[in-house]
DNA sequence: TGTACATCAGTGAACGCGCGTTCACTGATGTAC
DNA sequence: TGTACATCAGTGAACGCGCGTTCACTGATGTAC
C-alpha cells in the first residue's frame, strides 16, 4: 500500500518496496543502455531503486543473475515481436519473412537495453534452461520463416534454411551494431532501416525470390 | 642490453625494459582478447609486462590511451590486409571485391584482440586524427572495391556504392560477431568462412554481378 | 679513456574510490486461532 | 475483532579487493668534453 506524502507529494514507499525485483531490472536495463554492459553496477542499480545494495540479494543471486534476468525478458519480448511480425506466414511467405527482418531492427531500436543485455553483455545463452528456451524460441521464428520461404526456391539452388536464416541474422545484427548505434562513430549516410531493407531485398533477389528488376 | 642469468637462464631485463611500450600493447591485446574490453585493466597489463602500474604512464596517458593505441595498430594492420587483398582490383573487380570480404573475416580471426579493441571497446574513431585516418583508410578499401564493382551493374538498378559497401560490411561484421566467436553460445552448423562466402555470393547475384546459376 | 652531468625510464608507497558480497539485525506484513 | 507469531523484505555496517592515478624518488643510459 502506498501513501501520498502531503509535503513532498511523492508516493511513499514505506519499508517495503513492493515491486523491487522489476524495478531493479528496469534500472539495470537503463544503465546498460546508457553505459554499456561494462558500466552497469549492481550498486548503482540499487541506488536508482532507492534501496541498499544488499536488498538486491533478496531477489537475485548477484550481479550476473540480474543481467541474465534482463536478457531473459528481452528474449521473451523479442520472440513475441518476431512471432507477431511473422504472423504464421501471412499474407505470404515472402512478406512475412521481410516483416521479421524489420521486426529485428525495430526491436533493437525500441529496446536497446534489452538488446545489449542479450547480445553484448557476455552472458551465455546456456546459463539457464529458461534463457536457452527463450532464445531458441526467438531464433526459431526466423528459421521457420526461412524454411517456409525456401520452398519457393528451385531445389537445386536452395541453400540450407539454417544458412539462409544465419545470413539474414548476420546482416541484421551487423546493421544494428554498426549503423543503428553510434558505437565507433560510424555514420552511414543511410538510415539503418533502409540499409537493412535494401540489403535483404538484394539478398532475396539473389535467391530468385523477388523479381530481378523493380 | 640484455644478459642471460646463469642460474635462471632467463634474459635479464635490468632496470630498463627496453621495449615496454610495445610489450604493454601486446599485453593489452591478449587481455582484451581473453576477457573482453571489460576485463582489461591497466594494472594487469603492467603486471604481465613485469612492471609497476605507474610505469605505464611513461608511455601512455592512461588506460584509454593504451586501448586506443591497440585499436590504432589494429586499423593499420587491417587496412594493409584489405589493400593487399584488393590488389588494385586484380585480377578482376569481382574477384578483388570478394577477396576483401575474405580478408575481413581473416583479420577478425587472426587478430581477435585488435578486432575487439577496434569494434567493441567503445573507443571513438574520432579520438585522434591518426585513429580516424587509419580507420578511414581501412574502410576506404572496401568502398573503393564497391565503387569499381558497381560499374558492372546496369545503371538503373545500381545502388549507391556506399550502401553497397555498408551491406557487405554489415554482413561481415554480423558473421564475425555472431558466428566467429562463442559470444552468446551461438553455434551455427556452418563455418563462418562458408557463411560469409555464400552470403556475399548470394548478395552479389542479387545485384546481377554473378551468374544466376552455378 | 675517463668523468660530470642531463635525461630517460623505471620504482614503490600512497590516495581515494566504488565495487560485490556477507551478516546479524529489524520493521512490515499476513495468517491462524 | 484482537492477538501472537512466522515470514518476508528491507537496513546498515563492515569486509577485502583491485582499480587508476599521483608523487617524489632513483637507477641506468647516453653524451659532451
Amino acid at each position: 500500500m502506498s501513501l501520498v506524502d502531503p509535503i513532498s507529494g511523492m508516493v511513499k514507499r514505506g519499508y517495503h518496496h513492493g515491486n523491487l525485483r522489476q524495478t531493479l531490472v528496469a534500472g539495470c536495463l537503463s544503465l546498460i543502455e546508457k553505459k554499456g554492459p561494462t558500466g552497469f553496477s549492481l550498486s548503482e542499480a540499487a541506488r536508482e531503486a532507492g534501496v541498499t545494495p544488499a536488498a538486491v540479494y533478496r531477489h537475485f543471486e548477484g550481479r550476473e543473475d540480474l543481467i541474465a534476468e534482463a536478457a531473459l525478458q528481452g528474449y521473451a519480448i523479442f520472440a513475441d515481436l518476431m512471432e507477431h511480425a511473422y504472423a504464421g506466414g501471412q499474407p505470404s511467405d515472402l512478406a512475412a519473412f521481410e516483416a521479421t527482418g524489420r521486426a529485428y531492427l525495430a526491436f533493437a531500436r525500441k529496446y536497446p537495453g534489452h538488446y545489449v543485455a542479450m547480445f553484448e553483455s557476455g552472458i551465455s545463452i546456456q546459463r539457464t534452461p529458461e534463457l536457452n528456451a527463450a532464445a531458441t524460441r526467438a531464433m526459431g521464428v526466423l528459421e521457420t520463416a526461412a524454411v517456409a520461404l525456401s520452398q519457393h526456391i528451385p531445389e537445386h539452388m536452395r541453400p540450407p534454411p539454417q544458412m539462409f536464416s544465419a545470413h539474414i541474422w548476420a546482416m541484421s545484427h551487423g546493421v544494428v551494431e554498426l549503423f543503428a548505434r553510434g558505437s565507433p562513430g560510424t555514420k552511414s549516410p543511410f538510415p539503418p532501416e533502409d540499409l537493412l531493407e535494401t540489403g535483404i531485398g538484394i539478398y532475396l533477389r539473389g535467391l530468385g525470390l523477388v523479381a530481378p528488376d523493380r
